[in-house]
DNA sequence: TTGTATGCGTTATCAG
DNA sequence: CTGATAACGCATACAA
């Protein structure tokens, strides 16, 4: 029974390998100790096709007995296709991207897929490198967290073997042809000011991004701009300043605000809790005390918001959502076997209230 | 010179496949353009076994232009291996835990090794399905960071496919099976004791891990008994409280100490930044000042440290090199070929003074 | 519904 | 130093 005959005349290789080897079980075995053909193995570990109830439980019960493990690099090798998907960010010490890959990761692991990180430390060459990588792993498809990617590099990401969507930041030249799935920054930028306004705050200085970073730098600073405008506020320039959403840099900007202006804000908006932490320190080391001398909210709600005193002021952003969500339109993406649709979608955000605000 | 003849009377498939897939460039393609055989090619790919330097230029010139990039399930199903490596954490979200990941993939990366990063939630049965998933993938290693596992756990690890290494924890039974990279619990505690105490305190609290916490709880805890009595310094029971590490319970066991205790210490030493940072807040909920009414003392020196205010004096555990070691641990292991050695290897810790404690 | 026989792209063995 | 070719383990088109 356990001798098939094989047609070609060379050797039957006995079960263990050259060195007593650690093989594994293999589909054949399973066949074999079921008596029925690889196929119908094949067959009812991928529900392909039919299979008699009886075969079935034949099969399930050696398969279970011997726990058998279909190899993952001959089933890649039969289907071109693997059950891994790459995250490629900038830093996965970053709360706020590694929030984001914990939806992802959330999802995947339903789908029964596993997820590999990588890092690309913001470097545009590392980043294709890890790209290329990611196609000889023949990941199944890709989302880019947190990155600030241009429109040619989106061309060539088109050219993947993979779909690939971006979450939590969208390609910079508007015109969206990765799936994306985003907060809304400037309608999120703009509630914060409202929510200031409502405060009784009619100075507001704000702490920006760094201008190369489109959806988190660019788009805040023109949700800002046009919110003030709209609610009619005056805003000099030397209210705005542009950090790097660190800690430092929003201790920076905040001793910038108060040594270039005569008149100081009531209250300052920061683009991330890390620069609204730096902020209110800065405030602090220049004598002026949250929220009694100087309102200062902040932007994202990562866990710090809380941790502070006073506890910031800020506005969630959904991020674990917002993974999961990236994560399903890889999934629909990988399905429908397109590589974009150019879909957008969004995550709502939401103003908290904590005591970093006074009102006014 | 396209069409070799191939002995066995079955057509030569054309190579586009069925419907007009992407069809990769194979190393049979870079064979036949450069004029070799798949062997030749395979050869300088791997370096494996000296090609003349005429052949080699040829080949590599050919895959150059072609871009050519081996699929990756071939060769895993050719030589058992794959390029990846699996960390198995409980929360990635946590600062501790993404700066040993990020360590751990600083050594993978320049090795040409992508990691794979699982999620267990500290749920066993998942934990034990992610390390199946791995095998299935062929991990060549897996790095099991921050993970509380047993003697007998380690026993069933023992016997997977690859190396493991655990980092930030080691296994509870003392006897050390698995190669393991870990700070120095006891004297860690032990310094931050020595430092309140060369600050003049002499009643010290204690806010503890959980008490099924091997590593991070009961070696903590030790540590504070042994160095305390070393000192000979009292410790009410009612001085010390079990936590889980977070902001809420360091919240919470400041609120205890100060209930349960009609003589407060002067200082408490928390074991993790968060719960130094809850104890902070619980104390000035209590009207206690910190560090005027109470010193306070935290364990990590994780950014949130820094950001506080006061800032924590702590004490500072290097998890991105811990991270990196393990990884070096882990490659060293693969290349041995050895499951485990039961090596320990130690990283140093830091005392780091800032402002939560201060001289009495 | 079930079985047979390839092909998938590499590596490695064994001859030259 | 180089070439031919048998595995590697699975999925699947084709036969039965």
């Amino acid at each position: 029974m356990y001798n098939l005959e094989v047609g070609k005349g060379f050797p039957i290789l006995s079960k263990k390998g050259r060195e007593g080897e650690h093989m594994s079980v293999t589909i054949d075995d399973i066949a074999k100790e079921a008596r029925v053909s690889t196929a119908t193995v094949s067959r009812v570990i991928n529900g392909s096709k039919a299979v008699s109830p009886e075969l079935t439980r034949r099969v399930l019960e050696v398969i279970e007995r011997n726990r058998f493990k279909p190899n993952s690099f001959a089933r890649g090798l039969a289907t071109d296709k693997s059950s891994i998907i790459g995250v490629i960010v900038a830093d996965i010490s970053n709360p706020v991207i590694s929030t984001t890959i914990k939806g992802i990761n959330h999802v995947a692991q339903q789908k029964g897929y596993t997820v590999m990180v990588c890092e690309s430390d913001g470097n545009g060459d590392k980043e294709q490198m890890l790209l290329e990588r990611l196609e000889e792993q023949k990941a199944s498809g890709v989302i880019l967290a947190g990155m600030n990617v241009d429109h040619n590099r989106i061309q060539q990401m088109l050219r993947m073997d993979f779909p690939i969507v971006m979450v939590t930041q969208q390609s910079s030249d508007g015109k969206i042809t990765i799936n994306t799935v985003i907060h809304d920054n400037i309608n999120a930028i703009r509630d914060a000011v409202v929510f200031l306004h409502t405060s009784g705050h009619r100075r507001i200085g704000f702490i920006c991004g760094p201008e190369n970073d489109y959806s988190s730098g660019i788009k805040r600073l023109e949700g800002f701009r046009t919110s003030m405008e709209e609610l009619q506020l005056e805003v000099p320039e030397s209210y705005i300043m542009f950090g790097d959403f660190s800690y430092e840099s929003g201790r920076e900007c905040m001793r910038r605000i108060f040594e270039e202006n005569a008149i100081m804000p009531t209250a300052v908006l920061a683009c991330s809790d890390l620069m609204a932490a730096g902020a209110v320190s800065g405030a602090a080391s220049l004598g002026l005390s949250v929220p009694q001398d100087l309102s200062i909210m902040g932007f994202d709600d990562t866990d710090l918001a809380r941790y502070l005193n006073p506890a910031l002021s800020t506005v969630r952003i959904p991020y674990f959502e917002e993974g999961e969500k990236a994560a399903e339109e890889l999934f629909s993406l990988m399905e429908s076997g397109e590589k974009a649709t150019g879909k957008l979608v969004y995550v709502p955000h939401k103003v908290i209230r904590r005591f970093s605000v006074r009102k006014i």
